[in-house]
DNA sequence: GAATAAAGTTCCGTTTATCGGAACATAATG
DNA sequence: CATTATGTTCCGATAAACGGAACTTTATTC
C-alpha cells in the first residue's frame, strides 16, 4: 500500500524532530513529491494526526495520543509489568528494559531509566535486534529451531559492534551457555561499552511473551552486584510470570 | 484520502477495544470490505502499526507507541506542565487537565486523575468541545470575535446535556461574565453532575496556548474549598505562562 | 466425527483514487 | 526591488487499490 507507506515516512520524519518539519522539510527527507506531500499531510491534519504550529510546522496530532493512551492503559504485559519494574529499577538502580515478542521480532515495550547522568535510552516502540540485546537472547533462546532459523535468514545477523556475534554456529552456542538460572548476558554485542543482564518472560505453553532487562554502562559494572542483580531479576521474572497467570491460576 | 479515512478507522476500532479485533470484529465495525481490510490490516502490520497476536486478533503496534513517546519526550507544553498539574492535584485533591488549543480546537492534552473511586476520566487525545468544557470556555475567551464566530458556526454549538450554553450571545454573555482572576467555571454543561473549573494559559503575544482545569462531582463540590482552589489553579496558570517564558526571559 | 457455519485468504478484471508536472501565489532574503 | 525558497491549486494520465466470487482453514453443533 503505497499511500500507508508515505504516511508511515512522513509521521516518522515528524515526530523524529524536535520541532516538527516544515513542508520543504518533507520534501528533503522523503522521496515522494511535493504536490504528493501538500495533499497527505492535509488529509494527515483532518485525521489530527498531524497539526500546524503556529510557524506553519508539521507536529504530531494528539490522534496519536488517543491510541497510544488506549495502547497504554489496556496493555496487559505493560500493565502488568510497570511495578515489577520499578521495585527492579529501585533494587539495582540501573535502566531496566521490558522487551515484547510479537512473533517476528522484539521490540522495546518500556523503559525505566537510572538515576544516573549517563544512562542508555532507546526508543520505545522500537525493534530491538534478536541476536545483540540480552532481552532478544533470552527470546531466541526460546523459540523453536526452526523459528531461530528463520531468524538468522531472515534478518542476516548484522553487526552492529565489533562484538557482535554474526555467525549462527557460534549464536547457538552462545544461547546454550547461559548464565545460571536461565539468565542471559550480553556484553558489547549491540553498542559499544554497554552491557546487559536478561531474562526471558514466558506463557503458560512457555513461548516467549517477552523479556526483562539490566542494562549498565561497563565502566559502572561490579562483579560483586552481579548476584544481586540474578537474583532480583529472576524475582521479577517470576513475578511477572505469575501475575500473568503461568505457574497455576493465581491473581 | 480514502486510504487514510480507512486506516484511521482500523486503528481506531482495534485501539478502542481492550483485546483487539479480528478480521470480522472490523468487518462489522466498518464500511470496508473483507478483502480490503484483509489487505490493509496486513500492510498496517508490515509497518508495525498493528500486530497480530497469538490468537489471531489485531493488537496496536509498537509503531503507535514509537510515534507518541517521541511526542510525550518533546513536547514542551506537555513536558513543562507536567510538574505543575502534579502539585496541582496534590493541593486539590481532585482530576485536573492540561488542555491544548491548536488553531482549530482543543484536546486533553494530559490528566492526572484524583484519588477517589468516582473520578472523572477523558482520553488523552481527544477531542474536547470549547463551548461546554471548563478548558474550552477559558480558551474560547481568549480568541478573537472572528474566531470565536467561526467556531459558533462551524461547529454549530451541539447540546451535550439539558445545561449545554447552545445560543451564541448567550455564551458570549457567560463567557464575559468570569470568575474573579480570569478564572471559567462550567457545571454540567459537558456533563451531567459534574463541575469544573478553568484558567487559560496564554503565550508571550496573549494567544492561547491551551488550558488548566480541575474536575470533580457535583456532589463532592463544597463552596467552601472554592478560594483555595481559585488561588491554587491561578498559582498553576502563572507558574506554567512563567516556565513558558512569558512573563519576561525566565528560566 | 461428520456436517455446518464462520472466519480468514487468494485471484483477477475493473475503476477510481492518487499521482506529479506545470503554473501560480506568497513569504523570506540579500 | 530582484531573487530565491516555500507553499498552494489545477488537471489529465496511470497505476494502485477496489470488491465480488471462489476457495481454504478453523470453529461449532449435533
Amino acid at each position: 500500500m503505497q499511500a500507508l507507506e508515505r504516511i508511515v515516512q512522513i509521521l516518522d520524519v515528524v515526530s523524529g524532530r524536535n520541532d516538527g518539519a516544515s513542508l520543504a522539510d518533507l520534501v528533503r527527507e522523503t522521496a515522494i513529491s511535493k504536490t504528493a506531500l501538500h495533499r497527505i499531510a492535509g488529509d494527515l491534519r483532518d485525521s489530527r494526526l498531524l497539526i500546524r504550529d503556529r510557524n506553519g510546522r508539521y507536529q504530531p496530532g494528539p490522534k496519536i495520543l488517543e491510541w497510544s493512551g488506549l495502547f497504554r492503559r489496556d496493555h496487559v504485559l505493560l500493565r502488568t509489568a510497570r511495578p515489577i519494574l520499578e521495585s527492579l529499577r529501585k533494587a539495582v538502580g540501573e535502566t531496566v528494559h521490558l522487551f515484547m515478542y510479537d512473533g517476528t521480532g522484539a521490540y522495546y515495550l518500556d523503559q525505566i531509566e537510572s538515576g544516573h547522568a549517563l544512562r542508555m535510552t532507546y526508543r520505545i516502540g522500537s525493534r530491538a535486534p534478536l541476536h545483540s540485546t540480552g532481552g532478544g537472547k533470552a527470546i531466541l533462546a526460546h523459540l523453536s529451531c526452526a523459528e531461530r532459523r528463520r531468524y538468522y535468514r531472515e534478518s542476516g545477523l548484522p553487526r552492529f559492534t565489533s562484538k557482535t556475534i554474526t555467525d549462527p554456529a557460534a549464536l547457538e552456542e552462545n544461547l546454550a551457555s547461559s548464565a545460571p538460572g536461565g539468565l542471559y548476558r550480553e556484553v558489547g554485542e549491540n553498542e559499544k561499552d554497554i552491557r546487559c543482564l536478561a531474562a526471558v518472560v514466558l506463557d503458560a505453553a512457555d513461548r516467549p511473551l517477552g523479556a526483562i532487562s539490566i542494562t549498565v554502562p561497563i565502566y559502572r559494572y561490579r562483579e560483586c552486584d552481579q548476584p544481586d542483580w540474578e537474583a532480583a531479576l529472576l524475582g521479577a521474572k517470576n513475578d511477572l510470570e505469575c501475575k500473568l497467570g503461568k505457574h497455576g491460576e493465581e491473581q
